[in-house]
DNA sequence: GACGCATACGTCACACTATGAAAATAGTG
């Protein structure tokens, strides 16, 4: 089984939560977490490191030992620090973390205390009423943990953004209308765009006296309180999602907002650079001694640090501070920039709409152009064309562009990339289309080796365009396949190519790290929907979104192009 | 455990609130 980065994470993460658990010095358990977040967000993978024996403490807080960790977990699946923790503690005990209210004190006390090792254990207990004698416990939390335990299967859920906003949407729109409330505002990963959200975070300004709490947790969608004071509270929705809101004053909505906002990693770095100028930066302003210098705006929160604005899709803390400093922060694409989509299907295929109802919605949306890319054959399922139909299609294409006006309709295919990197259509057809789209739609288990090859192979055919949803991902449901996506990258830089950002909810494939890779490259992404009606054509914002958490510019997007400038691109890679 | 420098050792990622306990602990961006 090779081993994945997130495995690597998960992995110190574990070690963390076992050393949390013993009482260890908490800076050496903070180094694990730093190392596991480091693992996770790395671009590439850390096994291809280990095998072309790169420097590993190059990376952030990766120093000797962890390095020599991470090659032991490359070559051996786990490493010894692990295994030897693992065998001093219970292997079930990192489940008990997970219950809301136990942090590691109290798992330790429950170990120690009543020998609980296991959630079962804990629940047994918890029945028997013996957790409320311990010290640092009580009947609340003892009742908390029943709870927790019978309902565990939602906790710590993620959702799609694309979930998530319609609820969040409705709720902001209720507590709008409550009396004395003057703004309302989502904050957290949402405003952040992240492609999958744990909770929302709602930032409200009420005049004092304000129903807003009681009209929170009353909302008809809650199904619990898990907190309820004077300017904070949460509840969490029959749906499963958590949704917290925090009342402030007008003066504090700025930096409220960028407290709220987060990420947690960026407003730790923006509150250092505070401390670091004599300033102390919370949620409720600037200080400087008792005197708040700035609060209301988030401009100005930043100005305290002699930063500009930075935008919140960008605020991971991955160099956009240096960015910000150095007065290079990208301009991010807009949805405005788009001039139109490259991918789109229709009922020849597994669509559900006609050419020209994909078109006319395409127009309305103010698009210059609408690709229409079919499946080919292979994929039977979703009634992919073969040559004969293909040609059907572009005959038809050609009469709709005779009839409309402002739009045009690109020829195009999302042809099958088979096993032996060969497309599943034959290149004279290929050849008679504007641009053609190669997808992996087949073989998911492929190894590395072979699945990178099969991809570089296609991408070396004489018409290939675009790679379409790069690594097969689906969002909280499958893995990527396992890919060398810096090879893919270079490969495309070479011969030419470009990537897609696939910015259906469950795809958004590129990521965002691999859109910074493809950018540094000079690669230029396409962002399209993949839009199989014409509802989804407006799935656009989810790419722009990830576009924009990618660092990506105006400039460093296909479909940002005129048709004019764009043809010429096309046709470069139809040759 | 990493990092930076004093190459041995001190410092290291902030600041705050709700909960439910009776002073801490957990949880939030």
């Amino acid at each position: 089984m090779p081993v994945h980065n997130a495995d690597i994470a998960s992995m110190f993460n574990e070690i963390a939560d076992l050393l949390d658990i013993l009482g260890e010095n908490p800076f050496r358990i903070r180094a694990y977490r730093n190392a596991a977040r480091t693992c996770q967000e790395l671009g590439r993978e850390l096994r291809d490191m280990v095998e072309k024996q790169e420097d590993l403490k190059t990376l952030s807080g990766i120093g000797d030992d962890l390095a020599a960790k991470i090659k032991e977990m490359v070559e051996t699946g786990t490493c010894r620090t692990l295994e030897k923790l693992r065998k001093e503690l219970p292997a079930a005990i990192t489940d008990l973390l997970r219950i809301p209210g136990l942090g590691p004190k109290r798992v330790k006390t429950l170990w120690k205390e009543l020998k609980i090792e296991s959630l079962d254990q804990l629940k047994e207990a918890a029945r028997q009423g013996k957790v409320r004698t311990l010290t640092g416990f009580g009947e609340k939390i003892e009742q908390q943990i029943l709870n927790a335990i019978k309902v565990r299967a939602e906790t710590g859920q993620r959702f799609l953004m694309a979930v998530v906003a319609p609820y969040a949407e409705t709720l902001v729109g209720y507590l709008k209308n409550v009396a004395g409330v003057r703004r309302v505002e989502i904050a957290g990963s949402f405003r952040r765009w992240k492609e999958t959200v744990g909770d929302v975070d709602i930032l409200a300004v009420a005049e004092a006296g304000s129903p807003i709490i009681d009209r929170f947790v009353a909302y008809d969608e809650a199904v619990n309180v898990l907190a309820k004071g004077d300017t904070k509270s949460s509840i969490k929705l029959r749906s499963g999602l958590q949704v917290d809101l925090r009342v402030v004053d007008d003066a504090s909505f700025g930096a409220a907002m960028n407290y709220f906002t987060g990420s947690k990693a960026h407003n730790i770095a923006i509150r250092k650079l505070g401390q670091q100028a004599g300033l102390k930066i919370n949620e409720y302003g600037v200080f400087k001694g008792d005197k708040r210098i700035a609060g209301k705006t988030e401009e100005k929160v930043y100005k305290s640090v002699g930063l500009p604005l930075i935008p919140p899709e960008l605020r991971e803390d991955t160099g956009e501070i240096e960015a910000a400093r150095e007065g290079r922060l990208p301009k991010l694409v807009e949805p405005d920039d788009i001039r139109g989509d490259l991918h789109a299907h229709t009922i020849a295929s597994d669509g559900q709409q006609t050419i020209l109802e994909m078109a006319q919605a395409a127009a309305e949306r103010g698009y210059e152009y609408l690709a229409i890319t079919e499946h080919s054959r292979r994929l039977a399922m979703t009634n992919g064309l073969d040559a004969r139909r293909l040609r059907k299609q572009m005959a038809e294409i050609d009469k709709i562009n005779g009839k409309l006006k402002g739009l045009t309709v690109l020829k195009g295919i999302e042809v099958d990339i088979l096993e032996d990197g060969s497309l599943d259509l034959d290149d004279d057809v290929l050849g008679e289309l504007d641009f053609v789209i190669g997808s992996v739609h087949s073989l998911f288990k492929l190894p590395r080796e072979k699945q990178t090859e099969r991809i570089l192979r296609a991408m070396d055919r004489p018409h290939f365009t675009i790679l379409g949803h790069p690594t097969g991902r689906m969002l909280l449901s499958r893995e990527p396949y396992d890919v060398d996506i810096e090879r893919v990258i270079q490969h495309a830089r070479e011969r030419g190519r470009f990537l897609e950002l696939n910015a259906h909810p469950m795809r958004l494939d590129l990521d965002d790290a691999h859109c910074r890779m493809a950018k540094e490259a000079g690669v230029l992404v396409s962002i399209d929907t993949d839009a199989h009606s014409t509802v989804e054509l407006a799935n656009m914002r989810y790419g722009i979104g990830q576009a924009r958490r990618g660092w990506l510019e105006k400039k460093d997007v296909l479909n940002t192009r005129s048709l004019k400038q764009l043809r010429p691109l096309l046709a470069k890679t139809m040759k």
